[in-house]
RNA sequence: GGCCCCGUCGUCCAGUGGCCCAGGACGCCGGCCUUUCAAGCCGGAAACGCCGGUUCGAAUCCGGUCGGGGCUGCCA
């Protein structure tokens, strides 16, 4: 049997790292058993659901390289994969369980659930013991589906192995509200089998919901499809991954100018890895080797850190053509207008220099900045570099040699400014750190003669003059 | 509280009875290189939670214990 797998993204909210890492080794899973991959809308809350994070979901999905075979907006022989369409089936679907037996009107107040729950916690048992099918039939209320208590509910878990649930531990749930619109449990259990879904891969704080859905899926006559429960991610404090730990969502971290190859292979490597002491690989490597089988059984703190050095390891393989090509974007959204040709090719002969020295793209801006407009002086750089006695004959200095220069490209600058720290007897770092602050703005820069090179004669020696006028004097 | 899951360096991963006085990566520390910042190179500190078993032999198997996490809703 081909397989087939889903994931199913609820659009209440940006896609999370969590969601994509789930997504990722779904899709790992159906491309390595040449199986089909598909997306699917869980959006049966519908107040908060909104086509804006459906939209950063999908694009998140597609920046990622997670292309699917069926789902929403590319199609398939199931609909529109998007469960508020589908509401009718499952009304008819609840109202055949409790026609068949398996499940009844509740017509218990949430008051008198509470006092159930109450009395079993204070009984040291679990809260949805008494959670059952009540003595009087009702026609109004919640449907809920009935937990035989006969037998136990166990599964085999790709990941885990054999788990055990005893039905005392699973409540009598709620499948059809009292609006009469479907809770997740049954919208999920029921699409899954309506569109012949092999395997379900999802997050781990599902697997007390999984005895559910298998109860679900077999009274409703179908055989439960097989499931993995993968670990969660967590913060650096050790709970679950959220939003006081900073930056989750997918589109945060393409907008700091991380490489979808990155992120990519970052996600892949929390819970599994491809074997042996293998760090960075390919998409199909990745492909190649990936086995549910091999998923690691516990959480996975994300490490921002680790990521930020493996973006820049892949930053650093790409030619400089592709790395300028990725980077201009970033840039002109910094600047806030596009580059002009003169502006690129003169970034592109620092290309290289900046290339090796930024973790993302966003930073290319910071680096090029000051061939693209009059920086302003840093005041730490200034304070740091500027005050010293030495510094205006330096500037002095530079201004005269630079300014018959010929020719004006950064062998020609360094040689003679070389020349110019002999002649005044200064080392390197006292000597051009002023001349950097002075050109740069900043004493933090790309490489110095190469930057005077590629901000070409004019406006050097206008920046030097403009250091100096401050210095007074 | 109850149910379930999990437990190798601070973090991610390798390890499926002997190749392990535990390997790689990030981070950290030190050094080299050096015009700043990076990158690169070299070196270092750093873990099998604990206690019992099984075995000639255990990080690897079993039990217990401790610890962490998830769930416990007419949210998903």
């Amino acid at each position: 049997m081909t397989v087939r797998v889903r994931i199913a993204p609820s659009p209440t909210g940006l896609l999370h790292v969590g969601n994509a890492r789930t997504a990722l080794f779904n899709w790992l899973f159906a491309r390595n058993r040449g199986g089909t991959f598909i997306v699917r809308i869980d959006d049966t809350d519908r107040e908060r659901s909104t086509p804006e994070y459906e939209r950063d979901i999908l694009d998140s999905l597609r920046w990622l390289g997670l292309d699917w075979d069926e789902g929403v907006e590319v199609g398939g022989p199931h609909g529109t994969y998007r469960q508020s369409d589908r509401f009718d089936r499952y009304r008819e679907l609840a109202h055949r369980l409790v026609a068949e037996g398996h499940a009844y009107h509740d017509p218990r107040t949430p008051d008198e659930l509470e006092e159930l729950r109450a009395r079993a916690r204070a009984e040291g048992r679990h809260p949805g013991t008494y959670i059952r099918r009540p003595s009087q039939q009702a026609r109004t209320g919640p449907i809920r589906l009935s937990i035989p208590q006969d037998r136990p509910i166990r599964f085999d878990d790709l990941v885990r192995g054999e788990v055990v649930f005893d039905p005392a531990s699973v409540d009598d749930f709620v499948i059809l509200r009292s609006d009469g619109t479907p809770t997740y449990h049954l919208a999920s259990t029921v699409d899954d089998i309506d569109f012949a879904i092999t395997h379900v891969a999802r997050g781990e704080d599902l697997l007390p919901s999984t005895p559910k859905h298998i109860v679900l899926a077999e009274a409703l006559g179908a055989r439960p499809p097989a499931y993995a429960h993968l670990p969660l991610l967590l913060g650096p404090d050790g709970k679950l991954l959220s939003k006081r730990h900073g930056a989750t969502a997918v589109s945060a971290y393409r907008e700091q100018g991380y490489l979808p190859e990155a992120m990519f292979n970052y996600l892949a490597l929390l819970g599994w890895s491809p074997g042996g002491d293998v760090t960075i690989f390919s998409r199909e490597e990745a492909i190649g080797a990936f086995d549910l089988g091999k998923v690691s059984k516990h959480p996975a703190v994300f490490d921002p850190a680790k990521l930020e050095w493996m973006n820049g390891e892949y930053l650093r393989a790409m030619s400089t053509d592709e790395f300028l090509r990725r980077a201009f974007p970033y840039v002109e959204t910094a600047v806030g207008r596009a580059l002009t040709g003169d502006e690129k090719r003169a970034i592109a002969t620092i290309g290289l220099l900046v290339q090796e020295r930024v973790k993302t793209l966003a930073e290319v801006a910071d680096q090029v900045g000051f061939l693209l407009g009059e920086p302003d002086y840093d005041p730490g750089s200034w304070q740091k570099v500027m005050t010293g006695d030495h510094v205006p004959t330096v500037l002095d200095e530079a201004l005269r040699r630079l300014e018959r220069l010929e020719p004006f490209d950064h062998r020609h600058v360094e040689e003679t400014l070389r020349a110019m720290l002999d002649q005044l007897g200064l080392g390197a770092r006292k000597g051009l750190q002023p001349i950097r602050v002075a050109v740069t703005g900043s004493s933090i820069s790309p490489p110095l003669f190469e930057s005077i090179a590629a901000l070409g004669r004019d406006r050097t020696l206008e920046r030097i003059r403009r250091a100096r006028r401050r210095l007074g004097g």
